[in-house]
DNA sequence: CTACCCTATCAACACTATGTCGAGGAGATC
DNA sequence: GATCTCCTCGACATAGTGTTGATAGGGTAG
């Protein structure tokens, strides 16, 4: 009963256990075969279409197997969605900082680096999204990363407002709320071709234009087209 | 093979075919007593924990004799949903003809009337939320409602827009869609008590602000706190 | 070098759920 | 009373999940 299992998400939620543990090559090499499989075959269909078999036939295994190196097939997706928010929080922290001090640069930034995101790893996106709706553990992971841009997006609000420069109103934190899930909602709309959705490419500008208007009641932040 | 299954949905997307078949009472019965059962089994516990045995055995029906009558537990939930719609589709008529021209007045209204809808079917709309990740039809049936939101918040910023009182900017269509995307995500996001999220009390009134700056850049409809 | 342990592996099983087939029964209609 | 249509379910086929128990083989401690 000696299994692994990193408890997919603490990763996410809590410090990350770096640093791998000194183990003879196999393991490794089965881990990372698991998870290449399931971006294989994700790029391909659905989650739900994947079977635990798919993936362990992928990676050349039996199906018991399997389990000795995940739990589950949400643990392989939230695998793979720790290192895609581990990437994507750094791209943002670079993409903020290069930008220095100007809010507009700021918000547009920070923005923008969600919706990259979102579209280089659509088929992730995607997965997620479905198995959020089934799995409290994707849910819960899902929620930390979106709470982390809420956070942001507080303190920006409010030093905008101690500025002057910000509508004062409802709570910075509600505002906030709303507008991350109207991103996350919006992207995987466009992502997934859902009806009604906008282009993936009107994407961006629509969403800027909206938190705009909601933070500062006017196109400062540009493109209001 | 003479089964009814009436195309859940399409009552939705099109003409309601309204006007029950004459058939000899058990039919009808059994049919609602499944609707009922899922109702009741909604309110306890998500979709997926309801097979559908429970819902034949809550009915009093084999597995087989619920096949009689729906094609899949998502056609039952699309039955739940196309009342509801129905329901909803009158609450807003009804809220938006007693307001008068009032234009504020009738976009507090409308999106008063989606929260309501909301809240007052929680179970249900969890349920459709869930479901739609893993079924296209619920996907396009859903989809299919929203866009009808879609279409109202087209001529009412057009018309607002002529009038002079609304912002330029962003086709009307893409704000539209943005917007109500946002409301569905926040109310979900509350009513499952996902976190992130706001209290569903003050959903409406977070909802409205972002809604009155998108559209006119300040809080003419009130409620900016 | 041998006995032992620990990691890794899988065949086989137990279980749960879905969807279908075919054989009825029971009222209405001819 | 023959027939038709609606309705019903036992029994089956299928597909997926998760577990158990047996085992192979490398590392290592005696």
């Amino acid at each position: 009963m000696n299994r692994r299992h990193p408890a997919p998400g603490l990763t996410a939620g809590a410090a990350p256990e770096r640093g791998r543990r000194v183990r003879r090559p196999s393991g490794d090499d089965r881990e990372s075969a698991i998870l290449a499989t399931a971006e294989r075959l994700l790029a391909e269909r659905p989650v739900a279409d994947i079977s635990i078999d798919d993936l362990a036939r992928g990676a050349g295994i039996s199906r018991p197997t399997f389990y000795f190196y995940f739990e589950s097939k949400e643990a392989v997706v939230l695998a793979l969605l720790d290192r895609v928010a581990a990437e994507a929080r750094a791209l943002r922290g670079r993409a903020l900082e290069e930008v220095g001090e100007d809010p507009a640069a700021i918000w547009r930034r920070g923005v923008a680096s969600i919706v990259d995101t979102f579209r280089s790893h659509r088929a992730l996106m995607l997965a997620v999204g479905q198995l959020a709706a089934e799995s409290d553990e994707v849910r819960r992971v899902w929620g930390d990363i979106i709470e982390g841009f809420v956070e942001d997006t507080v303190l920006a609000i409010e030093s905008e407002r101690r500025r002057g420069a910000a509508l004062p109103g409802p709570d910075a934190r509600l505002l906030a709320v709303a507008l991350n899930w109207m991103n996350e909602r919006v992207l995987h709309a466009a992502m997934s071709g859902q009806h009604p959705s906008v282009h993936e490419n009107d994407a961006l500008d629509v969403l800027l234009t909206v938190w705009s208007r909601a933070v500062y009641g006017d196109d400062s932040l540009g493109s209001g087209r």
